[in-house]
DNA sequence: CGATATCCGACGAAATCACTCGGATATGCG
DNA sequence: CGCATATCCGAGTGATTTCGTCGGATATCG
């Protein structure tokens, strides 16, 4: 998604290329952005210089989003999940007073996450097309 | 960890109560407490009427000791780990800009987990010896 | 002595993670 | 058209981790 970033604007990338940069196995990045796809975070185009591009600019895509899209709802314990839909009450739940806690935690980790966009990862993008306007985000 | 608060200052608490408070299996319990007592935060009596103590009252134990006790550091990825001995800097780490969120994701689960104690998640002991102060920890 | 405990090390089943494989389908270009 | 380049799809594998089991040695109280 980093590398997405990177090219966001210039056309759809392919997953040969991304895993080249990233030395991943492009069968793998493949598996991957089914779920991105899924999620509505990124768009495909197929056949000849195709590739994928993300549906949103950088800065407006939530670490959060990604996670979720990639590995399932945010939960620390199973009993403590981010999706209403997967929060299975465990039998415990009437004796276990352990459950708030996970909760807590859940929660500090969703808040950073979400105030994270792809726009803090991606890189600076040293030496654009423009000087101009260069230091927004300083590193 | 959470039945040993309840019973901190009645003497030794035997795995086999807890394993019947908690329904759990307790040869399992027996493996986990190994590494409570290598951390120093229980203390073991041998032979009949033995048991575990906690070494300190539940207020001031953290979760986060207990976590880190029975699960090692705390690290939501290889790179980013509480202890510095198992930081292994991962071998991409130079074009890798994603670390930095696991860092502060990383801190946001210590802070929280050190910031809860023992004594917050144990019962809160109704009905207990005396009635009169009964309402400092309000459900 | 004998019941009740902790101690110790190894083993096993199930789930998850990261990744592979083989092929079908769609698209651009000469 | 025809071929190279891509995404699409579903099943399968291998290593690691998690949760637990089993059997027996050692210590202590009554």
């Amino acid at each position: 998604m980093v590398q997405l970033a990177r090219h966001y604007g210039t056309g759809p990338a392919s997953l040969a290329g991304i895993a080249a940069e990233e030395d991943l196995p492009r069968a793998y990045l493949e598996q991957l952005v089914v779920n991105l796809r899924e999620a509505g975070l990124v768009v495909s185009t197929r056949g000849a210089h195709g590739g994928y591009e993300l549906t949103r600019p950088p800065a407006a895509i939530a670490m959060g989003e990604v996670l979720r899209a990639l590995e399932g709802p945010i939960a620390p314990m199973f009993c403590a999940s981010d999706d209403p839909e997967h929060a299975t009450t465990c039998d415990r739940s009437s004796r276990c007073t352990v459950n708030i806690l996970w909760v807590r935690v859940r929660d500090a980790i969703t808040s950073t996450l979400d105030s994270m966009t792809l726009a803090d990862l991606a890189p600076p993008r040293v030496v654009a097309l423009d000087d101009q306007e260069g230091a927004l985000i300083a590193t």
